[in-house]
RNA sequence: CGGGAUGUAGCGCAGUCUGGUAGCGCACCUGAAUGGGGUUCAGGGGGUCGGAAGUUCAAAUCUUCUCAUCCCGACCA
């Protein structure tokens, strides 16, 4: 492609609406434009990423064994309603009436119109397993579209779904999925974690995230230095604490005054957070909750919504916590207190803690659980913190922010049944397909190579998803020897399958070559008058800035070598 | 939906407090010079000041309403 004829409509300045990083070098390397909240165009460069890495997915899926097909963007509410989901979704799901009045909806998810198409067209167990997947534009009507295409309202994902027979069968085929999608981005050049995500209400093991690790990300990971273990912070499991075997004191109420923070407390009686215990209300569907943790951790409100079986969980505010308790927020503790209390596991362990008196400006100390308060749950309901070891290993974790690029769940047969999709057994009996859904936000993931991949200049792709491999900068369009040269080398490398942008624009060098640096492109050759007098270019990596003048020839040769194998030991 | 902020030329901004007929930089067009890290000079085009209503002799500026966008929270690929 030439510049010159390319629709690539680089800005110096970075537009105010554009916060986050990828979404700033998406507007400025000319790569998205946007067209309202949480929609966009894609202009050519930012295409050409995102089928880079729709071809991943596809070659890696199919490898797999999976199937593609393209579903309807427009779905019935029938279906919706089949399932149970035009009620739950919520506003979420983007619903319209058609001319007829009849209702329907723009497709978040595809498990309704996947279901019912295997329900019409698989009746036997002799044709299971079967596992189909499209790469399309799905639309959720976010409540907060942001951060540019990392969180769209319309978005390119892929989907896919899995129908198995029988447990095993879908336990294998989730199995396959991790591994295909262990290989996918790992094909996309990028640092990337497997974690355990939150499985609900479903539990076990069968749901893990992949996380592109970027400082900027969104979530926060706990990862293993020794071992694979990575889980999210939502489900990362703090392991049973060691219980203190200390003589119990008698209880002791202190005067505190206008010490409410546990920083304050701690100093003020002279004891270590560790020995303090806070007393955390939250709203969980509405009703308070008391939560204890130790004065050093903080409550896992993922956690909490799963001990207690709610929706959702809320921390409660000073006015909500006095309104509920009686008790002005700072100085609130388990004895004797109106509303329901669980514990974190920690709080098991100490003894002769510290606690908040239930009236203003006192606590008391020498607090034991068991003995002086009762409560009605105790289980892993803190966050993980990098002091803590590794559940698996006991080694030493670390905590990392990662972006969720993909995401893969055993659903077992609850939309099944819900859409009665059955087959029949060996047995002739009828049965549920066992599900699993399997989804990658291709062009999130284009946005988290950004994230992950950047510098001061702009963009620093990863080769495999790059929009070209090599730009060519032809310094001096109007001096023929270079400019012959210039376009010797784009035919060439062309004839290699190099995927290749030659800048023939009639610049000045110095806007050539912050626009190469600004969109990305890995390699870069440049032809300027140390060709015309020495007849050697140079050729630049873009992430480490490493220059090598060269012969044309040798040139050439270097590029598509480098290409070649660089490519080579990514895929295999 | 709760909290915060912003809307003036394609982009970045000034002008608003104190009302007086809209400006700067970049980008764009014309011409010339220049040609290895966003070059320089000269000339030029482009604006319903987010929208509506109101106050006023007069509104980008004051008032009210409204729309849009962005940031922080709950949700998610």
């Amino acid at each position: 492609m030439r510049y010159s004829e390319l629709l690539l409509p680089t800005l110096k300045e970075t537009p105010t609406e554009a916060e986050v990083v990828s979404h700033r070098l998406l507007l400025r390397a000319g790569f998205i434009r946007k067209l309202s909240s949480g929609v966009y165009t894609y202009l050519p460069l930012g295409l050409a990423s995102v089928r880079k890495v729709e071809q991943i997915v596809r070659e890696e899926m199919n490898r797999a064994g999976a199937q593609e097909l393209l579903m309807p963007m427009v779905q019935p509410a029938d279906l919706w309603k089949e399932s149970g989901r035009w009620e739950k979704y919520g506003p979420e799901l983007l619903r319209f009436t058609d001319r007829h009045n009849r209702e329907s909806c723009l497709g978040p998810t595809h498990e309704e119109v996947i279901t019912d198409l295997v329900r019409r067209e698989i009746h036997s167990y002799r044709d299971l397993p079967i596992n189909l997947y499209q790469i399309q534009t799905k639309f959720r009507d976010e409540i907060r579209p942001r951060f540019g295409l990392m969180r769209g309202r319309e978005f390119i994902m892929k989907d896919g779904y899995s129908f198995d027979a029988t447990e095993e069968g879908a336990e294998a085929t989730y199995q396959k999925m991790y591994d295909a999608y262990q290989r996918i981005f790992k094909r996309c050049g990028l640092s990337f974690r497997a974690v355990e995500a939150d499985t609900g209400t479903i539990g076990g093991s069968f749901s893990h995230e992949f996380m592109v690790l970027a400082d900027t990300g969104e979530d926060t990971l706990a990862i293993c230095k020794h071992c694979d273990y990575a889980a999210n912070m939502e489900k990362a499991t703090v392991k049973q604490p060691v219980s203190l075997d200390r003589e119990l004191l008698p209880l002791q109420k202190v005067e505190t005054p206008g010490k409410r923070k546990v920083g304050a407390v701690c100093e003020f009686l002279g004891i270590s957070p560790e020995e303090l215990v806070k007393t955390m209300v939250y709203l969980a569907d509405g009703d308070p909750v008391a939560v204890l943790v130790r004065g050093d951790h903080e409550v896992q409100p993922v956690k909490l919504k799963n001990m207690l079986g709610a929706v959702e969980v809320e921390l409660a505010d000073d006015k909500q916590v006095f309104e509920t308790t009686g008790v002005p927020s700072g100085y609130l503790g388990p004895i004797n207190l109106n509303i329901k209390i669980v514990a974190d596991l920690e709080v098991e362990g100490i003894k002769n803690f510290t606690i908040g008196a239930n009236e203003k400006n006192y606590h008391v100390q020498n607090t034991n659980l068991g003995r002086d308060f009762k409560v009605s749950q105790v289980g892993d309901l803190r966050q993980i913190t990098e002091d803590d070891p590794c559940p698996d290993c006991g080694g030493d974790l670390e905590l990392t922010r990662g972006i969720e690029v993909g995401h893969i769940f055993k659903l077992g047969d609850s939309y099944s049944k819900a859409l009665q999709a059955t087959f029949q057994d060996s047995n002739s009996e009828e049965q549920n397909f066992i599900m699993g859904c399997y989804g990658i936000g291709v062009s999130r993931t284009v946005a988290a190579a950004i994230e992950q991949n950047h510098d001061e200049n702009g963009i620093v792709f990863p080769l495999p998803l790059a929009p070209f491999q090599v730009i060519i900068l032809n310094l001096d369009p109007k001096n023929e020897q270079i400019t012959g040269a210039a376009e010797s080398f784009y035919n060439q490398l062309q004839q290699e399958s190099i995927e290749v942008l030659l800048d023939d624009r009639d610049e000045r060098p110095g806007v050539k070559f912050k626009d190469a640096d600004l969109i990305g492109i890995p390699y870069r050759i440049t032809i300027g008058k140390r060709f015309a007098k020495e007849g050697e270019v140079e050729v630049r990596m873009r992430k480490d800035g490493l220059i090598k003048s060269l012969s044309p020839d040798e040139a050439v040769a270097e590029v598509v070598n480098t290409i070649r194998a660089e490519i080579k030991a990514i895929r295999d």
